[in-house]
DNA sequence: CGACTTTCGGCATCGTGTGACGAATATTGG
DNA sequence: CCAATATTCGTCACACGATGCCGAAAGTCG
Protein backbone atom coordinates (compact mmCIF):
# COMPACT_ATOMS: atom_id res chain seq x y z
CA UNK A 1 0.00 0.00 0.00
CA UNK A 2 2.85 2.58 1.32
CA UNK A 3 5.55 1.37 -1.04
CA UNK A 4 8.02 4.43 0.04
CA UNK A 5 10.94 5.02 -1.91
CA UNK A 6 13.64 6.15 0.68
CA UNK A 7 16.79 7.73 -0.06
CA UNK A 8 19.33 4.83 0.70
CA UNK A 9 20.27 2.42 -2.49
CA UNK A 10 19.27 0.03 -0.43
CA UNK A 11 20.76 -2.84 -2.77
CA UNK A 12 17.84 -5.21 -3.42
CA UNK A 13 18.43 -8.09 -5.38
CA UNK A 14 17.55 -9.40 -9.39
CA UNK A 15 16.88 -7.14 -12.19
CA UNK A 16 16.32 -3.48 -11.48
CA UNK A 17 13.11 -2.07 -12.38
CA UNK A 18 13.40 -0.62 -16.00
CA UNK A 19 10.02 2.65 -15.32
CA UNK A 20 7.85 3.31 -12.07
CA UNK A 21 4.75 3.14 -11.55
CA UNK A 22 5.05 6.94 -11.50
CA UNK A 23 6.60 7.18 -14.88
CA UNK A 24 3.91 5.12 -16.27
CA UNK A 25 1.67 7.68 -14.73
CA UNK A 26 3.17 10.46 -15.74
CA UNK A 27 3.25 9.18 -19.99
CA UNK A 28 -0.18 7.99 -19.61
CA UNK A 29 -1.25 11.07 -18.28
CA UNK A 30 -0.25 13.27 -21.29
CA UNK A 31 -1.06 10.72 -24.10
CA UNK A 32 -4.77 10.93 -22.44
CA UNK A 33 -4.98 14.79 -22.66
CA UNK A 34 -3.29 14.54 -26.37
CA UNK A 35 -5.19 12.20 -28.07
CA UNK A 36 -7.59 11.32 -25.43
CA UNK A 37 -8.80 8.03 -23.10
CA UNK A 38 -10.54 5.54 -25.68
CA UNK A 39 -7.83 6.67 -28.54
CA UNK A 40 -5.12 5.86 -26.26
CA UNK A 41 -3.86 2.18 -26.71
CA UNK A 42 -1.77 0.72 -23.43
CA UNK A 43 0.55 -0.32 -26.40
CA UNK A 44 1.59 3.19 -27.03
CA UNK A 45 1.56 4.48 -23.62
CA UNK A 46 4.30 0.94 -23.02
CA UNK A 47 6.31 2.27 -26.11
CA UNK A 48 6.98 4.94 -24.57
CA UNK A 49 8.48 4.14 -21.34
CA UNK A 50 10.17 1.39 -23.03
CA UNK A 51 8.50 -1.47 -21.90
CA UNK A 52 5.83 -4.52 -23.74
CA UNK A 53 2.78 -4.23 -22.76
CA UNK A 54 2.40 -6.94 -20.36
CA UNK A 55 4.90 -4.93 -17.86
CA UNK A 56 2.56 -2.18 -17.91
CA UNK A 57 0.22 -4.70 -16.76
CA UNK A 58 2.50 -5.69 -14.03
CA UNK A 59 2.32 -2.16 -12.32
CA UNK A 60 -1.47 -1.32 -12.98
CA UNK A 61 -4.39 -3.75 -13.06
CA UNK A 62 -5.94 -1.71 -16.05
CA UNK A 63 -6.10 1.16 -18.48
CA UNK A 64 -7.79 3.24 -15.84
CA UNK A 65 -5.98 2.28 -12.68
CA UNK A 66 -3.32 4.53 -13.90
CA UNK A 67 -5.26 7.63 -12.65
CA UNK A 68 -6.58 6.30 -9.37
CA UNK A 69 -3.35 5.67 -7.59
CA UNK A 70 -3.61 8.87 -5.69
CA UNK A 71 -7.63 8.98 -5.02
CA UNK A 72 -6.60 5.76 -3.48
CA UNK A 73 -3.77 7.07 -1.26
CA UNK A 74 -6.42 10.23 -0.04
CA UNK A 75 -8.92 7.62 0.80
CA UNK A 76 -6.42 5.66 3.57
CA UNK A 77 -5.38 9.43 4.42
CA UNK A 78 -9.52 9.74 5.42
CA UNK A 79 -9.57 6.61 7.17
CA UNK A 80 -6.80 8.11 9.16
CA UNK A 81 -8.16 11.06 9.97
CA UNK A 82 -11.17 9.58 10.97
CA UNK A 83 -9.87 7.23 13.33
CA UNK A 84 -7.91 10.00 15.03
CA UNK A 85 -11.21 12.40 15.39
CA UNK A 86 -12.20 13.11 18.63
CA UNK A 87 -15.26 11.39 20.16
CA UNK A 88 -17.59 14.72 20.80
CA UNK A 89 -17.31 15.84 17.76
CA UNK A 90 -20.90 15.04 15.68
CA UNK A 91 -20.11 12.26 13.05
CA UNK A 92 -21.18 15.04 9.70
CA UNK A 93 -18.96 18.04 11.34
CA UNK A 94 -16.27 14.95 11.90
CA UNK A 95 -17.13 13.64 7.95
CA UNK A 96 -16.57 17.34 6.88
CA UNK A 97 -13.39 17.90 8.63
CA UNK A 98 -11.74 14.74 7.55
CA UNK A 99 -12.25 15.51 3.38
CA UNK A 100 -11.33 19.38 3.69
CA UNK A 101 -7.91 18.34 6.03
CA UNK A 102 -6.86 15.39 3.21
CA UNK A 103 -8.34 17.57 0.11
CA UNK A 104 -5.29 20.17 0.50
CA UNK A 105 -3.24 20.51 -2.22
CA UNK A 106 -0.48 22.00 -3.33
CA UNK A 107 -0.42 24.53 -6.29
CA UNK A 108 1.72 22.12 -7.73
CA UNK A 109 -0.48 19.22 -7.87
CA UNK A 110 -3.73 21.61 -9.24
CA UNK A 111 -3.12 20.97 -13.15
CA UNK A 112 -2.76 17.48 -12.53
CA UNK A 113 -5.47 16.84 -10.27
CA UNK A 114 -7.54 18.77 -12.95
CA UNK A 115 -6.92 17.07 -15.79
CA UNK A 116 -6.88 13.72 -14.13
CA UNK A 117 -11.05 15.33 -13.05
CA UNK A 118 -11.89 15.94 -16.44
CA UNK A 119 -10.19 12.41 -18.45
CA UNK A 120 -13.09 11.02 -16.29
CA UNK A 121 -15.97 12.73 -17.73
CA UNK A 122 -15.07 12.16 -21.18
CA UNK A 123 -14.30 8.15 -21.49
CA UNK A 124 -17.87 5.89 -20.19
CA UNK A 125 -14.88 3.01 -19.48
CA UNK A 126 -13.05 5.69 -17.15
CA UNK A 127 -16.54 6.77 -15.34
CA UNK A 128 -17.24 3.04 -15.16
CA UNK A 129 -13.88 2.15 -13.48
CA UNK A 130 -14.76 4.59 -10.84
CA UNK A 131 -16.77 2.55 -9.17
CA UNK A 132 -14.80 0.55 -8.10
CA UNK A 133 -12.19 3.02 -6.63
CA UNK A 134 -15.14 4.89 -4.77
CA UNK A 135 -16.11 1.88 -3.09
CA UNK A 136 -13.42 2.20 -0.48
CA UNK A 137 -13.62 6.18 -0.38
CA UNK A 138 -17.56 4.87 0.71
CA UNK A 139 -16.63 2.24 3.24
CA UNK A 140 -14.31 4.10 4.82
CA UNK A 141 -16.92 7.00 5.87
CA UNK A 142 -19.91 3.90 6.32
CA UNK A 143 -17.46 2.16 9.00
CA UNK A 144 -16.64 5.47 11.02
CA UNK A 145 -20.13 6.60 11.33
CA UNK A 146 -20.54 2.46 11.86
CA UNK A 147 -18.12 2.46 14.76
CA UNK A 148 -19.94 6.15 15.93
CA UNK A 149 -23.28 5.02 16.06
CA UNK A 150 -22.49 1.44 16.81
CA UNK A 151 -24.45 -0.41 14.29
CA UNK A 152 -23.00 -2.32 11.70
CA UNK A 153 -21.17 -0.32 8.93
CA UNK A 154 -23.60 -2.33 6.50
CA UNK A 155 -26.87 -0.49 8.09
CA UNK A 156 -29.08 1.54 6.20
CA UNK A 157 -27.91 5.00 7.93
CA UNK A 158 -23.79 4.12 7.85
CA UNK A 159 -24.70 3.01 4.08
CA UNK A 160 -26.47 5.89 3.22
CA UNK A 161 -23.85 8.29 4.61
CA UNK A 162 -21.18 6.77 2.77
CA UNK A 163 -23.15 7.03 -0.76
CA UNK A 164 -24.29 10.23 0.33
CA UNK A 165 -20.72 12.10 1.18
CA UNK A 166 -19.42 10.44 -1.72
CA UNK A 167 -21.76 11.66 -3.97
CA UNK A 168 -21.82 15.37 -2.87
CA UNK A 169 -17.76 15.39 -2.74
CA UNK A 170 -18.16 13.98 -5.92
CA UNK A 171 -20.43 17.34 -7.42
CA UNK A 172 -17.81 19.52 -5.86
CA UNK A 173 -15.34 17.93 -7.79
CA UNK A 174 -16.83 17.91 -10.70
CA UNK A 175 -17.98 21.29 -10.31
CA UNK A 176 -14.38 22.64 -9.40
CA UNK A 177 -12.89 20.52 -12.50
CA UNK A 178 -14.87 22.15 -15.06
CA UNK A 179 -14.27 25.81 -14.05
CA UNK A 180 -11.71 26.87 -11.70
CA UNK A 181 -13.52 29.76 -10.25
CA UNK A 182 -12.77 28.79 -7.17
CA UNK A 183 -11.08 26.97 -4.19
CA UNK A 184 -11.62 23.15 -4.27
CA UNK A 185 -12.14 23.10 -1.00
CA UNK A 186 -14.54 25.88 -1.45
CA UNK A 187 -16.94 23.88 -3.07
CA UNK A 188 -16.08 20.84 -1.05
CA UNK A 189 -17.47 22.83 2.03
CA UNK A 190 -20.93 23.93 0.01
CA UNK A 191 -21.68 20.56 -1.03
CA UNK A 192 -21.17 19.08 2.54
CA UNK A 193 -22.47 22.07 4.48
CA UNK A 194 -25.60 21.69 1.87
CA UNK A 195 -26.15 17.81 2.99
CA UNK A 196 -26.01 18.24 6.80
CA UNK A 197 -28.74 21.01 5.97
CA UNK A 198 -30.86 18.58 4.58
CA UNK A 199 -31.07 20.60 1.40
CA UNK A 200 -33.64 23.08 3.09
CA UNK A 201 -34.71 25.97 0.96
CA UNK A 202 -32.36 28.51 2.28
CA UNK A 203 -28.93 26.76 0.94
CA UNK A 204 -30.93 26.07 -2.57
CA UNK A 205 -30.91 29.71 -3.20
CA UNK A 206 -27.55 29.84 -5.48
CA UNK A 207 -24.30 28.76 -6.47
CA UNK A 208 -21.53 29.42 -3.29
CA UNK A 209 -19.56 33.03 -4.39
CA UNK A 210 -15.80 32.04 -4.10
CA UNK A 211 -13.27 34.47 -3.79
CA UNK A 212 -10.42 33.75 -6.72
CA UNK A 213 -7.96 31.17 -5.79
CA UNK B 1 -37.50 5.30 -26.19
CA UNK B 2 -40.86 3.71 -25.94
CA UNK B 3 -40.72 0.93 -28.52
CA UNK B 4 -44.26 -0.48 -26.86
CA UNK B 5 -45.37 -3.74 -28.69
CA UNK B 6 -48.89 -2.83 -29.95
CA UNK B 7 -51.26 -5.95 -29.83
CA UNK B 8 -52.43 -5.89 -33.56
CA UNK B 9 -50.57 -8.15 -35.75
CA UNK B 10 -49.10 -5.39 -38.00
CA UNK B 11 -47.38 -7.03 -40.26
CA UNK B 12 -44.12 -5.34 -40.73
CA UNK B 13 -42.45 -5.87 -43.82
CA UNK B 14 -39.06 -7.58 -43.96
CA UNK B 15 -37.46 -10.61 -42.26
CA UNK B 16 -39.31 -10.89 -38.89
CA UNK B 17 -36.75 -10.80 -35.46
CA UNK B 18 -36.28 -14.73 -34.66
CA UNK B 19 -35.88 -13.62 -31.02
CA UNK B 20 -37.02 -10.22 -28.90
CA UNK B 21 -34.84 -8.34 -26.00
CA UNK B 22 -37.03 -9.97 -23.55
CA UNK B 23 -36.24 -12.99 -24.12
CA UNK B 24 -32.30 -12.51 -24.58
CA UNK B 25 -32.89 -10.79 -20.75
CA UNK B 26 -34.91 -13.85 -19.30
CA UNK B 27 -31.81 -16.54 -20.87
CA UNK B 28 -29.19 -13.89 -19.58
CA UNK B 29 -30.75 -13.48 -16.08
CA UNK B 30 -31.03 -17.42 -15.81
CA UNK B 31 -27.62 -18.40 -16.97
CA UNK B 32 -26.40 -15.29 -14.76
CA UNK B 33 -27.47 -16.41 -11.81
CA UNK B 34 -26.24 -20.36 -12.24
CA UNK B 35 -22.85 -19.61 -13.25
CA UNK B 36 -21.85 -16.26 -12.34
CA UNK B 37 -21.81 -13.29 -14.50
CA UNK B 38 -17.93 -13.17 -15.42
CA UNK B 39 -18.33 -16.78 -16.38
CA UNK B 40 -20.94 -16.19 -18.64
CA UNK B 41 -19.89 -15.82 -22.13
CA UNK B 42 -22.15 -13.86 -24.59
CA UNK B 43 -22.20 -16.65 -27.12
CA UNK B 44 -23.62 -19.07 -24.78
CA UNK B 45 -26.58 -16.48 -23.72
CA UNK B 46 -26.65 -16.35 -27.87
CA UNK B 47 -26.35 -20.06 -28.50
CA UNK B 48 -29.75 -20.65 -25.72
CA UNK B 49 -31.89 -17.71 -28.07
CA UNK B 50 -30.66 -19.69 -31.08
CA UNK B 51 -29.34 -16.14 -32.24
CA UNK B 52 -25.18 -15.00 -32.91
CA UNK B 53 -23.56 -13.27 -30.64
CA UNK B 54 -23.49 -10.43 -32.99
CA UNK B 55 -27.51 -10.67 -32.92
CA UNK B 56 -27.17 -10.15 -29.33
CA UNK B 57 -25.20 -7.00 -29.95
CA UNK B 58 -27.67 -5.41 -31.80
CA UNK B 59 -30.25 -6.03 -29.04
CA UNK B 60 -27.92 -4.57 -26.48
CA UNK B 61 -25.03 -2.28 -26.62
CA UNK B 62 -22.64 -4.13 -24.59
CA UNK B 63 -23.24 -7.70 -22.50
CA UNK B 64 -24.25 -5.89 -19.27
CA UNK B 65 -26.75 -3.90 -21.04
CA UNK B 66 -29.16 -6.82 -20.45
CA UNK B 67 -29.60 -6.23 -16.81
CA UNK B 68 -30.29 -2.44 -17.06
CA UNK B 69 -33.44 -1.87 -19.55
CA UNK B 70 -35.92 -1.46 -17.19
CA UNK B 71 -33.71 1.02 -14.77
CA UNK B 72 -33.89 2.95 -18.07
CA UNK B 73 -37.55 2.73 -18.21
CA UNK B 74 -37.74 3.70 -14.57
CA UNK B 75 -36.12 6.64 -14.73
CA UNK B 76 -38.03 7.67 -17.79
CA UNK B 77 -40.98 7.36 -15.56
CA UNK B 78 -39.28 9.03 -12.82
CA UNK B 79 -39.29 12.16 -15.23
CA UNK B 80 -42.37 12.27 -16.26
CA UNK B 81 -43.66 12.43 -12.50
CA UNK B 82 -41.78 14.60 -11.66
CA UNK B 83 -42.82 16.91 -14.59
CA UNK B 84 -46.32 16.83 -13.50
CA UNK B 85 -45.52 17.65 -9.82
CA UNK B 86 -47.20 21.03 -8.56
CA UNK B 87 -45.43 23.77 -8.18
CA UNK B 88 -46.27 24.04 -4.56
CA UNK B 89 -44.38 21.01 -3.35
CA UNK B 90 -40.86 21.29 -1.61
CA UNK B 91 -38.54 20.35 -4.45
CA UNK B 92 -37.02 17.74 -1.48
CA UNK B 93 -40.09 16.00 -0.95
CA UNK B 94 -41.31 16.10 -4.59
CA UNK B 95 -38.43 14.28 -5.17
CA UNK B 96 -39.45 11.61 -2.43
CA UNK B 97 -42.74 11.49 -3.57
CA UNK B 98 -41.85 10.59 -7.45
CA UNK B 99 -39.17 7.95 -6.50
CA UNK B 100 -41.57 6.03 -4.25
CA UNK B 101 -44.61 6.64 -7.01
CA UNK B 102 -42.45 4.56 -8.88
CA UNK B 103 -41.24 1.83 -7.35
CA UNK B 104 -44.21 0.25 -6.69
CA UNK B 105 -43.23 -3.30 -7.79
CA UNK B 106 -45.81 -6.25 -8.23
CA UNK B 107 -45.06 -9.32 -6.31
CA UNK B 108 -44.50 -11.19 -9.47
CA UNK B 109 -41.38 -8.61 -9.93
CA UNK B 110 -39.75 -8.78 -6.91
CA UNK B 111 -37.84 -12.06 -7.08
CA UNK B 112 -36.44 -11.13 -10.60
CA UNK B 113 -35.90 -7.31 -9.24
CA UNK B 114 -33.73 -8.98 -6.27
CA UNK B 115 -31.56 -10.95 -8.73
CA UNK B 116 -30.85 -8.11 -10.70
CA UNK B 117 -29.71 -6.08 -7.74
CA UNK B 118 -27.80 -8.80 -5.85
CA UNK B 119 -25.99 -9.29 -9.40
CA UNK B 120 -24.60 -6.21 -9.08
CA UNK B 121 -22.45 -6.37 -6.42
CA UNK B 122 -21.02 -9.93 -7.46
CA UNK B 123 -18.72 -8.35 -10.88
CA UNK B 124 -16.58 -5.54 -10.75
CA UNK B 125 -17.55 -5.41 -14.35
CA UNK B 126 -21.28 -4.76 -13.64
CA UNK B 127 -20.61 -2.15 -10.99
CA UNK B 128 -18.74 -0.85 -13.53
CA UNK B 129 -21.65 -0.58 -15.91
CA UNK B 130 -24.00 0.80 -13.82
CA UNK B 131 -22.49 4.54 -13.51
CA UNK B 132 -23.55 5.00 -17.12
CA UNK B 133 -26.95 4.30 -16.03
CA UNK B 134 -27.43 6.09 -12.71
CA UNK B 135 -25.92 9.47 -14.80
CA UNK B 136 -29.59 9.55 -16.43
CA UNK B 137 -31.13 9.25 -13.08
CA UNK B 138 -29.17 11.85 -11.58
CA UNK B 139 -29.60 14.10 -14.49
CA UNK B 140 -33.52 13.59 -14.40
CA UNK B 141 -33.06 14.87 -10.64
CA UNK B 142 -30.97 17.82 -11.21
CA UNK B 143 -32.72 19.28 -14.11
CA UNK B 144 -36.05 19.17 -11.93
CA UNK B 145 -33.97 21.09 -8.91
CA UNK B 146 -32.68 22.97 -11.51
CA UNK B 147 -36.42 24.14 -13.09
CA UNK B 148 -37.49 24.85 -9.62
CA UNK B 149 -34.66 26.84 -8.16
CA UNK B 150 -34.06 28.56 -11.39
CA UNK B 151 -30.55 27.64 -12.11
CA UNK B 152 -28.77 25.64 -15.05
CA UNK B 153 -28.80 22.04 -13.59
CA UNK B 154 -24.99 21.65 -13.81
CA UNK B 155 -24.99 24.16 -10.81
CA UNK B 156 -23.63 22.31 -7.68
CA UNK B 157 -26.74 22.46 -5.79
CA UNK B 158 -28.64 20.90 -8.84
CA UNK B 159 -26.13 18.08 -9.53
CA UNK B 160 -25.12 17.57 -5.75
CA UNK B 161 -28.93 16.47 -4.96
CA UNK B 162 -29.06 14.27 -7.70
CA UNK B 163 -26.25 12.39 -6.82
CA UNK B 164 -26.85 12.49 -3.36
CA UNK B 165 -30.85 11.26 -3.81
CA UNK B 166 -29.41 8.74 -6.34
CA UNK B 167 -26.71 7.71 -3.74
CA UNK B 168 -29.58 7.51 -0.96
CA UNK B 169 -31.93 5.33 -3.27
CA UNK B 170 -29.21 2.79 -4.02
CA UNK B 171 -28.43 2.59 -0.32
CA UNK B 172 -31.54 1.66 0.19
CA UNK B 173 -31.77 -0.71 -2.54
CA UNK B 174 -28.54 -2.64 -1.64
CA UNK B 175 -29.69 -3.28 1.77
CA UNK B 176 -33.07 -4.22 0.91
CA UNK B 177 -31.47 -6.79 -1.66
CA UNK B 178 -29.72 -8.45 0.62
CA UNK B 179 -31.82 -9.25 3.35
CA UNK B 180 -35.79 -9.10 2.34
CA UNK B 181 -36.89 -8.34 5.61
CA UNK B 182 -38.97 -5.15 4.65
CA UNK B 183 -41.05 -3.55 2.22
CA UNK B 184 -38.33 -1.76 -0.52
CA UNK B 185 -40.67 1.32 -0.70
CA UNK B 186 -40.32 1.45 3.27
CA UNK B 187 -36.37 1.52 2.64
CA UNK B 188 -36.35 4.29 0.11
CA UNK B 189 -38.56 6.11 2.28
CA UNK B 190 -36.27 5.95 5.55
CA UNK B 191 -33.23 7.05 3.29
CA UNK B 192 -34.45 9.69 1.69
CA UNK B 193 -35.46 11.20 4.98
CA UNK B 194 -32.50 11.06 6.54
CA UNK B 195 -31.24 12.89 3.63
CA UNK B 196 -33.78 15.86 4.31
CA UNK B 197 -33.32 15.84 7.85
CA UNK B 198 -29.56 15.84 7.17
CA UNK B 199 -28.62 12.89 9.07
CA UNK B 200 -29.34 14.45 12.45
CA UNK B 201 -28.08 12.59 15.29
CA UNK B 202 -32.12 12.03 15.89
CA UNK B 203 -32.21 10.07 12.49
CA UNK B 204 -29.16 7.83 13.02
CA UNK B 205 -30.33 5.99 16.26
CA UNK B 206 -31.24 2.22 14.63
CA UNK B 207 -32.34 0.97 11.54
CA UNK B 208 -35.64 1.69 10.55
CA UNK B 209 -38.16 -1.18 11.54
CA UNK B 210 -39.72 -3.08 9.20
CA UNK B 211 -43.39 -4.83 9.44
CA UNK B 212 -42.49 -8.35 7.33
CA UNK B 213 -43.75 -7.64 3.65
C1' DC C 1 -43.01 -13.22 -60.02
C1' DG C 2 -39.82 -9.43 -58.78
C1' DA C 3 -38.78 -5.29 -55.86
C1' DC C 4 -38.21 -3.84 -51.41
C1' DT C 5 -37.41 -4.02 -46.40
C1' DT C 6 -35.66 -5.82 -42.25
C1' DT C 7 -33.18 -9.10 -39.57
C1' DC C 8 -29.63 -12.26 -39.16
C1' DG C 9 -24.83 -14.82 -39.60
C1' DG C 10 -20.27 -15.14 -40.63
C1' DC C 11 -16.05 -13.09 -40.97
C1' DA C 12 -12.45 -10.08 -39.94
C1' DT C 13 -10.50 -6.85 -36.82
C1' DC C 14 -9.04 -4.34 -32.72
C1' DG C 15 -8.10 -3.75 -27.83
C1' DT C 16 -8.14 -5.27 -22.99
C1' DG C 17 -6.65 -8.42 -19.74
C1' DT C 18 -4.32 -12.90 -18.12
C1' DG C 19 -1.43 -17.09 -17.75
C1' DA C 20 2.82 -19.54 -18.67
C1' DC C 21 7.64 -19.78 -19.41
C1' DG C 22 12.09 -18.54 -20.32
C1' DA C 23 15.51 -14.66 -20.76
C1' DA C 24 17.72 -10.67 -18.71
C1' DT C 25 20.02 -8.52 -14.83
C1' DA C 26 21.03 -7.74 -10.41
C1' DT C 27 23.02 -9.39 -5.45
C1' DT C 28 25.00 -12.98 -2.41
C1' DG C 29 27.97 -16.71 -1.23
C1' DG C 30 31.61 -20.12 -2.34
C1' DC D 1 35.34 -15.89 -11.16
C1' DC D 2 31.50 -18.68 -10.90
C1' DA D 3 27.28 -20.64 -9.30
C1' DA D 4 22.89 -19.96 -6.78
C1' DT D 5 19.18 -17.05 -6.05
C1' DA D 6 15.92 -13.31 -6.62
C1' DT D 7 13.42 -10.08 -9.29
C1' DT D 8 11.87 -7.95 -13.39
C1' DC D 9 10.97 -8.12 -18.12
C1' DG D 10 9.53 -9.86 -22.91
C1' DT D 11 7.29 -12.98 -25.93
C1' DC D 12 3.82 -15.92 -27.04
C1' DA D 13 -0.75 -17.64 -26.64
C1' DC D 14 -5.37 -17.14 -25.56
C1' DA D 15 -10.25 -15.72 -24.19
C1' DC D 16 -13.52 -12.35 -24.46
C1' DG D 17 -15.95 -8.02 -25.51
C1' DA D 18 -17.19 -5.00 -29.01
C1' DT D 19 -17.63 -3.13 -33.86
C1' DG D 20 -17.74 -2.75 -39.07
C1' DC D 21 -18.85 -4.91 -43.33
C1' DC D 22 -21.32 -7.62 -46.54
C1' DG D 23 -24.16 -10.94 -48.30
C1' DA D 24 -27.89 -14.28 -47.18
C1' DA D 25 -32.37 -15.21 -45.19
C1' DA D 26 -37.17 -14.28 -44.73
C1' DG D 27 -40.75 -11.82 -44.77
C1' DT D 28 -44.40 -8.00 -47.29
C1' DC D 29 -46.12 -5.33 -51.16
C1' DG D 30 -47.33 -4.35 -56.02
Amino acid sequence: MSEVELAGPAARRGRPPSTSARELEVIALRLFAEHGFDETTVDQIAAEAGVSRRTFFRYFDAKSGVLWSEFDREVANIRAVLAAMPEDIAVMEAIRRAVLAVNHYGADDVPELRARMNLISTSSELAASASQHYDAWERAISEFVGRRSRQPAQSLYPLTMGRVTLAACRAAYERWAEHADADLGHYLDAALQAVAAGFGDGVLRREPRGRRR
